[in-house]
RNA sequence: GCCGAAGUGGUGGAAUUGGUAGACACGCUAGACUUAGGAUCUAGUGCCGCAAGGCGUGGAGGUUCAAGUCCUCUCUUCGGUACCA
């Protein structure tokens, strides 16, 4: 009976003590936060997930590191703001519904419950009383009245666009609902369909997001490169062509006016305005009809992309080159597009590749009008065009210009004849947010048949999603078909047969704002009580995947500005530093019989393959990529909470890898973190049985004081030990390295014998013990609030400040010096601290692995350098 | 094609400003304690070699007393983007 209690204390028992401490923190309120102007304040967070159903690994490695950093900053005294919530509305809740037959709302607050429960158990310390939920009206009402204001402010705009439409389901398909150019449900082609549609002119900053990415130190680079291209600003010209014969103009972007001499013929894009118009009463009008139908259904995925033949056909009419006045052919080709410059181009074959192919396709002229310098270029033999700057000829009183001068010239020249000017151009378009689903935010517009489009009144917000409405088998929203949501009156006319918009919002408008809505999560007078926002925002660290690179991350940029432009808040940049964590990766498998496999479905068989638990088929093992339900390869760490508990599960997704490294998932090292942990806590007890406390008060002098050779070592350990991790954490969240630093000091401690030991020795080991428990404290918060209590002291380790190094307590009497012949190591020792430098070299030079290598070759000269080391470098 | 990141033992990964390559772990080997060990402890473990020694950070050059780290070229992998005029 006695020997099987001590074997329970003999190891860390999580299933005890997790709860009792996670229970500890709930009762004293230990995370909940307030707004206090008295103290520094710190809001990091992690980005929101979606309610899947259950937390993945790429959330529990997400969530660990932010809950380490933010322990850390609450023992260092700052007020820290760490809130929670559910990215709720989106289409998976709309499949599982239709597949589980029940409904999206109930699915998500399913999934919430028992993910809320799961994140509890990982011992996370949120702030619980902020939680949010974005498909709440309560939420998203703020969304709405925002969409009203930005509407008001000419911010939101409708316009004519394409969906991805099924014919034969009705619907209006995501991206991700097209596979491979066909349905996901009744594989039908898909094509592309003209819906109206609302945008938000997140054009409008495109410069400003631009300029800011370089003015975001605190955000790694390769996040800011990916916005930058995605907004991908080209400086050029707008130039003038008229079209003859007819009283219209076509405007082109170009980046490179120097080459508008060579221009012989002009494309545009099949959905560009002029094109019907043009064609018109010319015998091409047939063909041209034909053609932009054809394009129109033609698949513009990425494989298609490939082998995409550049087609075009001639439009029957002529413009003039302003440069040349001479009359050349207008085109419409597939490879212009309307969603980029003027969706017009002037083509000059001898200066592009695509113009070039082209006009060898349809024997069309090539004029060259830049060569290189001392090469003659010839229109009938050259295979490629000629991209590089060069030396203008063909261009009439440019000619001999450097072309890159050109630039500027023509521009200039055209623009006195009104037919030209510079231009910036970018590739980022306005956000579409119409979605024609069900599970998301309404959008507050009704159509009258009289007043056309009229915001709905602000105090008729929220306008509320439905929840009991029936979803359609063929996945399409049942909004439409909602009387009882659609039918309105007009508020402008009172007509009663106005209809409700049916579309909702795209999700990304929600977490767009969702952090700002933490600072004041019940406020209803706003979305947000600006003094709340004023002290907490913006968020000082923010963590999530790289996935998210570019549109969460510009949308919420883009949101702040229009917050900012509304003088609701006073910044711009939402995440003053950004952490983009690894992806968490698992190799596939695959069975020929049952497609992908989760991981315990291949067993291993006794010839050391792996074989499918289902068939028994040899199972085919792919390539590592990041875990997905689509693809099985994933693991879910309700099975390591149940085995190891919490801390040994944070443990270890830490010691695995530093975060922004993707991890390939493997549980090899699970054994060892959950060793490591009893170490220390049989570390600990040992101690504290042969320690009183009583007696012995934790040694805290510098290590000058001390007079026992090992015990000072330990001293100084302990202090070098406590600043590796305070900088790893703090500086470059490198946990792995701060929690080998923190294994070295146990390693340490471990080699002292306790027994018989001297006083000093004992003050020494209890000083290293409790900083071993508060550097540990954040990554294992619930082993160490039992060490802490166990050690004898009272409250929460959370409550405790970091352990501060002493400066004078951090290198040893004795420094190793490490000797080198031409660059190669042949001896160590170590000398006395302050010995020197010739003595060192004397010695050097004196001992005999040294003197071996030298033998009686001249020395020539001799390097000493003085770093953590000394080292040596004799040349002979 | 373009942009970006990364290649270090059997494995995950360490190495301020160039200065002991492989910290800390996993795994493996041997031993100890045990009725037992998948607990724990001790020792060993980059490769070749009996040893002296040699070779080693994807590959090839270079700079330097000294290169994983800097320069040039190159290969591979991953991520982003894709007719952007």
């Amino acid at each position: 009976m006695g020997k099987e209690k001590r074997n329970m204390e003999e190891r860390y028992n999580p299933a005890d003590v997790e709860p009792k401490w996670q229970a500890f923190w709930k009762d004293r309120g230990l995370f909940k936060v307030t707004e206090d102007p008295s103290k520094e304040k710190y809001y990091l967070l992690e980005m929101f997930p979606y309610p899947s159903g259950k937390i993945h690994i790429g959330h529990v490695r997400n969530y660990t590191i932010g809950d380490v950093v933010v322990r850390y900053k609450r023992m260092q005294g700052y007020n820290v703001l760490h809130p929670m919530g559910w990215d709720a509305f989106g289409m998976p809740a709309e499949n599982a519904a239709i597949d589980n037959n029940t409904h999206p709302a109930a699915w998500t607050y399913d999934n919430i419950r028992a993910m809320r429960a799961q994140l509890k158990k990982m011992g996370f310390s949120y702030d619980w009383d902020r939680e949010i939920a974005t498909c709440r009206p309560e939420y998203y009402k703020w969304e709405q009245w925002l969409f009203l204001k930005m509407l008001e402010n000419g911010m939101a705009y409708r316009k004519e666009s394409f969906v991805n439409w099924c014919e034969k389901c009705q619907t209006v398909l995501a991206n991700e609902q097209v596979e491979q150019d066909k349905c996901w449900r009744c594989s039908r082609p898909v094509h592309q369909k003209k819906l109206w549609q609302w945008f938000f002119k997140i054009t409008d900053f495109a410069e400003d997001l631009l300029v800011y990415c370089d003015k975001l130190p605190g955000w790694p680079d390769k996040v800011t490169v990916m916005q930058k291209n995605w907004i991908g600003k080209s400086v050029g010209s707008e130039l003038t062509f008229q079209v003859a014969d007819m009283d219209a103009e076509i405007e082109v972007f170009t980046t490179r006016p120097d080459t508008v001499f060579g221009a012989t013929f002009m494309c545009l894009a099949p959905e560009h305005p002029l094109v019907e118009t043009l064609c018109q009463g010319t015998d091409q009008a047939k063909a041209v009809a034909d053609f932009v139908e054809k394009v129109g259904t033609q698949e513009r995925s990425l494989e298609g992309l490939e082998n995409y033949e550049k087609e075009g056909v001639f439009t029957g009419r002529y413009c003039i080159n302003p440069a040349t006045g001479e009359k050349i052919p207008i085109y419409t080709a597939n490879f212009v597009l309307m969603g980029y410059g003027t969706g017009a181009i002037m083509s000059v074959p001898c200066g592009d590749q695509r113009d070039f192919d082209f006009a060898r396709k349809y024997g069309l002229e090539i004029r060259v009008v830049v060569q290189p310098e001392n090469e003659a270029l010839d229109p009938d033999t050259m295979e490629t065009a000629y991209t590089g700057p060069g030396v203008m000829v063909n261009s009439g009183r440019f000619d001999g210009m450097d072309s890159q001068k050109a630039v500027d010239a023509i521009t200039d020249w055209l623009a006195e004849q009104g037919r030209g000017k510079k231009a910036v151009s970018y590739r980022l378009r306005d956000w579409g947010i119409s979605r024609q689903r069900y599970w998301g935010a309404p959008i507050p517009v009704i159509h009258c048949p009289d007043c056309g489009v009229v915001p709905v009144p602000e105090t008729d917000l929220p306008i509320t999603l439905p929840e009991d409405a029936n979803l359609l088998e063929k996945g399409g929203s049942p909004l439409p078909g909602l009387d009882y949501f659609k039918t309105a009156v007009c508020p402008k006319c009172q007509r009663e047969d106005a209809r409700r918009d049916t579309d909702t919002m795209d999700t990304f408008v929600e977490s767009s704002w969702y952090y700002l809505r933490y600072c004041s999560p019940r406020y209803d007078q706003g979305m947000f009580d600006q003094q709340a926002v004023k002290y907490w925002a913006p968020v000082d660290q923010y963590i999530g995947g790289v996935e998210h690179a570019v549109l969460h991350l510009l949308y919420s940029r883009y949101f702040m500005r229009v917050l900012h432009h509304f003088k609701m808040i006073d910044f711009k940049e939402p995440f003053t530093r950004l952490l983009t964590q690894g992806m968490v990766c698992k190799e596939t498998m695959t069975c020929p019989e049952h497609g992908y496999l989760y991981p315990e479905q291949a067993q291993k068989t006794k010839d050391d393959t792996l074989a499918c638990t289902l068939c028994g088929k040899n199972v085919a093992v792919g390539r590592v990529i990041k875990m997905s339900k689509s693809k099985k390869n994933v693991v879910d760490p309700g099975d390591l909470l149940e085995k190891y508990g919490a801390d040994v599960t944070r443990l270890f997704c830490l010691f695995a890898a530093p975060p922004e490294r993707d991890l390939e998932w493997s549980e090899d090292g699970v054994e060892g973190s959950n060793r490591f942990i009893n170490r220390v806590w049989r570390l600990a007890l040992e101690c504290m049985e042969k320690i009183d406390r009583e007696q012995v008060l934790p040694f805290t002098g510098p290590a000058g004081d001390l007079e026992n050779q090992a015990a000072k070592e330990l001293y100084i350990k302990t202090h070098q030990t406590i600043q590796k991790v305070t900088a790893d954490i703090d500086e470059s969240f490198h946990f792995n390295t701060a929690i080998a630093a923190v294994m070295e000091l146990v390693n340490a401690v471990y080699t002292i014998d306790l027994d018989g030991s001297d006083h000093e020795t004992k003050a020494v080991v209890l000083c290293a013990l409790e900083n071993m428990v508060l550097l540990l404290s954040p990554i294992v918060p619930h082993f160490c609030e039992e060490l802490f209590e166990k050690t004898g002291c009272r409250g929460s380790v959370l409550e405790q400040p970091w352990p501060v190094f002493r400066k004078d307590s951090l290198e040893t009497d004795q420094v190793l010096v490490v000797v080198q012949v031409n660059g190669r190591l042949r001896a160590k020792f170590s000398v006395a601290a302050g010995t020197e430098d010739t003595a060192i070299k004397t010695a050097a030079l004196a001992d005999d692995r040294v003197a071996r290598h030298i033998q009686d070759k001249p020395v020539k000269k001799t390097i000493l350098v003085k770093k953590k080391q000394i080292l040596v470098n004799i040349v002979v």
